[in-house]
DNA sequence: CCAAGAACTGTACCGGCGGTGCGGATTCGG
DNA sequence: CCGAATCCGCACCGCCGGTACAGTTCTTGG
């Protein structure tokens, strides 16, 4: 990594928290200077615009996102052969990662651009939308896998059941933050967890 | 109502939608009075500062939110004496409310100040940490009175179970607007019904 | 080791916006 | 018709996003 990169990352981590804590639209590009230790002639090296920076800074979320899902449900996968099973073992996993996090959750960065939607242009709105799209899909294949295996006890769209995890996941963040109560994200993800068991668990197992 | 009341109405109704837009930080105020129609002086004359027309705007939503529960849950009361056809028959009326919303809901003003928390006062936050408990409290009595009733067939915490309906709501908000699919917001509320009915419906009822 | 680019700094400037202050005008109810 | 509520006009401040451009320092490949 060359030295601009190092400098690119420094300033879209600090950006980051700036926007989450504050909005794209208050976040000043003075006050993100200042702290990543440069002139305002150096930022504009590296982004064109405030809008480039937003691109590049949702790039990276999307990005460390994808990475964590992937290293999540392969883990599951990887220590139960069962497709039920192993989701619920992701899920669980999931739960523990944001529970970990030590001053709770700092925000989701699409959410954040979700409701300053004015301020961005097309191309960042469709990498949000697509993005959601992806991870609803990811869910939703787990979920057909899912399924196949156990039929489910009512008639659900799996589509929606796939949805809803990125709903509890986004309103499980906003209420943590809210009620500044970290834990209350994990328990979220733990109650959707249970109604994946209650669904598609044969009453044997449950 | 007198002019001047008609006029902090305009003027939040005004500010409400470009917040929900554009955040509060890119809200400005001389766009405002702009489609409001009237000076800076004439705004400066009814909020003290920006932080005042976030407290009432604020303080406006929480009532506005509040009357809508209160009629959507009088009514499911009012259709059925039994507590848990009441919830499972408001919950229909409530994803309906939010389906007939012309544009797609505007969002959620909470969440919006979640995302920016920064931006405001002690005030404004404890508000909206006071408002989200009280909706959660409300929803939480109604599935006691159910489980009351009704065993559930699992040991389910009834606080989360309540969070999980807000969670819902405003995960389904920001999900609908970021895929511009207002109906999206409607079936997580049902799929969150369809939760409930699971866990407290006898088998003989589902 | 040195040249060539990459990675910045410094300075000056523009327009827009939040916010303040105050005097004056208009409007409206009693 | 009086006085209070409501709103306008105007001048001003400081911060910020953004532009422009010349100069400097650092890094790295040959």
């Amino acid at each position: 990594m060359g030295k601009g990169e190092a400098t690119r990352e420094r300033i879209l981590e600090i950006a980051e928290a700036a926007v989450l804590a504050k909005g794209f639209g208050a976040t000043s590009i003075e006050e993100v200077i200042a702290e990543a230790g440069l002139t305002k002639s150096g930022f504009f090296y590296h982004f064109r615009d405030k809008n480039a920076l937003a691109r590049e800074m949702l790039r990276r979320y999307v990005e460390t996102n994808d990475r964590l899902f992937d290293d999540v449900f392969a883990r599951g996968r990887q220590l139960s052969d069962d497709p039920l099973q192993a989701f619920l073992i992701s899920l669980k996993l999931l739960a523990e990662v944001m529970a970990d996090l030590p001053n709770g959750h700092p925000g989701c960065l699409i959410a954040s651009i979700c409701y300053q939607e004015r301020l961005f242009d097309r191309e960042v709105r469709d990498l949000t939308a697509q993005s959601v799209r992806g991870w609803n899909a990811r869910f939703c294949k787990i979920l057909e896998g899912i399924a196949a295996a156990y039929p489910p006890r009512e008639a659900i769209d799996l589509d929606d059941l796939a949805d809803m995890l990125s709903c509890v996941v986004d309103g499980g963040i906003i209420m943590s933050k809210t009620l500044n109560d970290p834990r209350r994200l994990e328990r979220q993800i733990l109650l959707f967890r249970n109604y994946v068991k209650l669904l598609f668990a044969p009453a044997a197992l449950s």
